[in-house]
DNA sequence: CCGGATCCGGTCTGATACTG
DNA sequence: CAGTATCAGACCGGATCCGG
């Protein structure tokens, strides 16, 4: 039998709990999304006029994706004319030990970083 | 003058400490190995077999990215046959609270996660 | 102008096969 | 065992377009 059965590897993406979050935030942008969430920014164009241009089919498809996620929430804030504004759920800030070990790495390890001021903590 | 210049924006992919981790492991697979690294695997048939089957050439181009981060350390233990085993380095050892803060998030917000052994803390 | 949607070329991923 | 080769298809990134 070369085929093993489900009981001889205990971690397979859909139990690994690294890997479920991977699957959700595995991606170049959609933690840098979190980020400038925690740093206060809500609309479509702040987050596409920070971080180095992302290209805007990717943004909308992100923003998407972290809303069926559950960890962001959009809401209109104006009615005439519509606009809406993106805000973090609990879930989503629970994502911030996430954010501070990843800055306190490259803190130490990558040269040249520029510390942020200081995500809002709430 | 279309082209802004670049002092208009401060974080910049290369200066936001986030988005350089995300540089360098900002993928589905990259923190899986990790994980599989602290969880005491050194050999390349260790990490194919684990994680529900990654590809191999993608396995094998990510130790190399992660060992020319500096992240991970390729050695011999064997040279007849020649055999390699990979290793976390200092620098690779302090992505554990990364790791850690992904976990527990997981443990709180994805349904039916499997913990961990606890990684093993050196 | 704002918030995307669409199109398209190019890169990367992933499955499998193959080699030393 | 430890990767490399190949190749289709998914995804990315840039530009443009569109409705409000």
């Amino acid at each position: 039998m070369i085929q093993s059965s489900a009981s001889d590897h205990d971690f397979e993406r859909s139990h690994c709990p690294i890997a479920n979050v991977l699957d959700l935030f595995g991606d170049k942008w959609s933690l840098l999304i979190i980020r400038d969430l925690f740093l206060g920014k809500t609309r479509y164009v702040d987050f596409a006029q920070s971080m180095e241009s992302i290209p805007s089919n990717i943004l909308a498809n992100r923003l998407k994706r972290l809303e069926m996620a559950g960890v962001v929430e959009k809401s209109a804030y104006c009615h005439k004319p519509l606009r809406h504004q993106y805000d973090l759920t609990p879930k989503g800030r629970d994502l911030l030990p996430v954010l501070e070990a990843m800055e306190q790495w490259a803190r130490k390890h990558v040269a040249g970083v520029r510390v942020f001021p200081r995500f809002s903590r709430e």
